[in-house]
DNA sequence: GGAACGATCC
């Protein structure tokens, strides 16, 4: 920039013909705004003194207004700006800056009515706006529009499929990712890194440790090399579908890491319970030099939190803030859960009162946990009026409250939230469990009985009753009561989606094959119980990944240390 | 001078 400065004022001194003056000065501010090394407010002001403003220096100037770590609506204005001048000179490059633009603040409106502008400027076949408009729409969460605009390319590129599977995956539209990447293979389009780290994360969305080694067996067999984004995408996958191992050998081999690749190897150790590594990464990390950003912290924060590791925790906050990072509401929701997992609710009360954003949702329902774990039913009924002011429609919260009555034993009070569920026509979400048995997902609700090896399971689910009975435990009835809308279903605790997935799992597979369920809500106290206790009897490794973590029970225990 | 990708709390 100093060099660049020192040219502009030569520039300036020269009294050159006005068209050469414009065409140096759209030079300039074409490298302030686009280079790394540029300055976007110089670019700004020099942009704004140019004589004739050609379309080159505005296409720059559109282009770098919004990038991805600097979101602005200032190149959609700049746009209309230009419209409103008639548009001299507009072309595909124009357009496809301004729908980037679009998608990098997920501007649906504007995007779409510069979609009606790519209709009338004729550069509707220009493969880079087609891709542009895919990305737009995809980015703003249409991706059914993506998908209407992606039919019409007649010729797809890599880029065109890259871009409508990425919309896919990112939308957790797994099915519909892994349609596309068939359909990209078919149309004889190679893939490459960029389409495989979209292929490799909805495998991550699935939880399908199966179809996560299948696509990195694929991309062995196409040898297609693994960098630093497609390698943090690899470790969060096998991380998140519960082999651990594979993820740190990922890691390990990376030759490069960045901030984010260390953050993926800790909050996977962190959900496989392993914090002592955790830490000791972030260790690693600091001594390689390379700075833990906000996620980072975010990693390490819960990792403490879900251990029990308070003093810590709390050295890490310090440190978080001594390197500059604003605490947001994802750092207070670790720290908080930290404080109420360690019985202090009070002090975590304070630190909300003292945040300096205003506290989301997902604040309060920690809390309302920490009142519900520390048996404090005025705290905890004073959070959930806050909570159902704040998020009146949302299921999860009444879940939560009925199962925060159930533990203080409000039968009434608890009553009360399932009628004014009722009158609100609110559902909950229905727990589902699901197990890969030889490339195959099954998948099981709560008490359903639809599998078609139905008969055979029931079997299996009575041996388990009985076989745990034998070891004196008994089940406890507040766990049945908050997942059950109808309380008549006496046995629905046996039939937990979790317990017939893994019933299933037993009788499918022999020792030593590990039985590894994906659910999609938190793991119930209850089925955790029974879970040690089969791994005990059974003498089966289980893994279940629940919402948040990982829970592996060998031989009676679980990873998670009954602190959850 | 262009279009696609990785880590986020309960």
């Amino acid at each position: 920039m100093r060099v660049l400065r020192q040219i502009h004022a030569h520039v300036l001194t020269r009294l050159l013909p006005i068209s050469a003056l414009s065409f140096v000065l759209s030079k300039i501010a074409a490298f302030c705004s686009l280079s790394p090394l540029g300055d976007i407010s110089y670019a700004r002001r020099v942009f704004s003194r140019i004589p004739y403003q050609n379309i080159f220096c505005w296409n720059a100037m559109i282009r770098g207004c919004s990038q991805v770590d600097n979101p602005s609506k200032e190149s959609i204005f700049l746009f209309k700006k230009l419209n409103e001048r008639g548009c001299p000179g507009l072309n595909s490059f124009t357009l496809a800056f301004v729908l980037k633009a679009c998608s990098i603040v997920s501007a649906l409106e504007e995007g779409r009515q510069v979609h009606s502008r790519v209709f009338r400027s004729g550069f509707g076949s220009s493969p880079f706006v087609q891709t542009a408009l895919v990305n737009m729409y995809a980015k703003c969460e249409e991706v059914w529009l993506a998908q209407l605009v992606f039919d019409e390319i007649t010729e797809r590129n890599l880029i065109a499929w890259s871009t409508m599977i990425g919309g896919y995956s990112r939308a957790g539209l797994v099915d519909e990712t892994f349609e596309l990447f068939r359909g990209m293979q078919m149309a004889g389009v190679e893939p490459d890194q960029v389409t495989m780290v979209s292929v490799v994360s909805a495998c991550t969305f699935a939880g399908s440790l199966d179809m996560g080694r299948w696509v990195h067996a694929y991309m062995e067999k196409q040898m297609i090399d693994i960098d630093l984004e497609l390698g943090t995408a690899l470790v969060n996958m096998y991380a998140k579908c519960g082999c651990i191992k594979k993820a740190k050998a990922i890691f390990d081999n990376l030759s490069v890491k960045d901030a984010k690749a260390w953050s993926s190897m800790i909050v996977g150790l962190a959900i496989h319970g392993l914090y002592e590594e955790a830490l000791k990464h972030f260790a690693m990390m600091e001594a390689d030099k390379v700075i833990p950003d906000h996620l980072t912290f975010i990693g390490i924060l819960s990792a403490c939190g879900h251990s029990g590791l308070v003093s810590e925790g709390r050295r890490f906050w310090s440190h978080m803030i001594e390197s500059g990072i604003k605490p947001s509401t994802e750092h207070y929701v670790c720290m908080i859960d930290l404080l109420c997992r360690a019985g202090l609710v009070v002090e975590a009360c304070t630190l909300v009162k003292n945040m300096t954003i205003s506290p989301n949702p997902v604040i309060w329902r920690t809390i309302l946990v920490g009142c519900k774990k520390n048996g404090m039913l005025a705290k905890g009924e004073l959070i959930a009026e806050w909570l159902l002011e704040l998020e009146p429609l949302n299921a999860e919260n009444y879940t939560l409250l009925s199962s925060f009555y159930a533990s203080v034993s409000q039968w009434e009070k608890m009553s009360l939230v399932r009628m004014k569920m009722k009158e609100k026509r609110i559902k909950l979400i229905p727990a589902c469990s699901s197990i890969e048995i030889y490339g195959f997902v099954h998948e099981f609700k709560m008490g359903d009985w639809s599998h078609p090896e139905t008969n055979e399971m029931r079997e299996v689910i009575g041996d388990i009753s009985v076989r745990i009975r034998e070891t004196g435990y008994k089940s406890s009835i507040t766990e049945v009561l908050h997942r059950v809308v109808d309380e008549e279903k006496e046995n629905a605790l046996g039939e937990h989606s979790e317990r017939l997935a893994v019933a299933y799992g037993l009788w499918k597979t022999k020792a030593p094959a590990v039985i590894r369920v994906v659910n999609n809500l938190r793991i119930c106290g209850d089925c955790h119980e029974v879970m040690k206790i089969v791994s005990k009897i059974y003498e089966r490794e289980i893994i279940v990944r629940d919402r948040f973590r990982f829970h592996k029970f060998v031989n009676g225990s679980c990873t998670c240390k009954d602190y959850w």
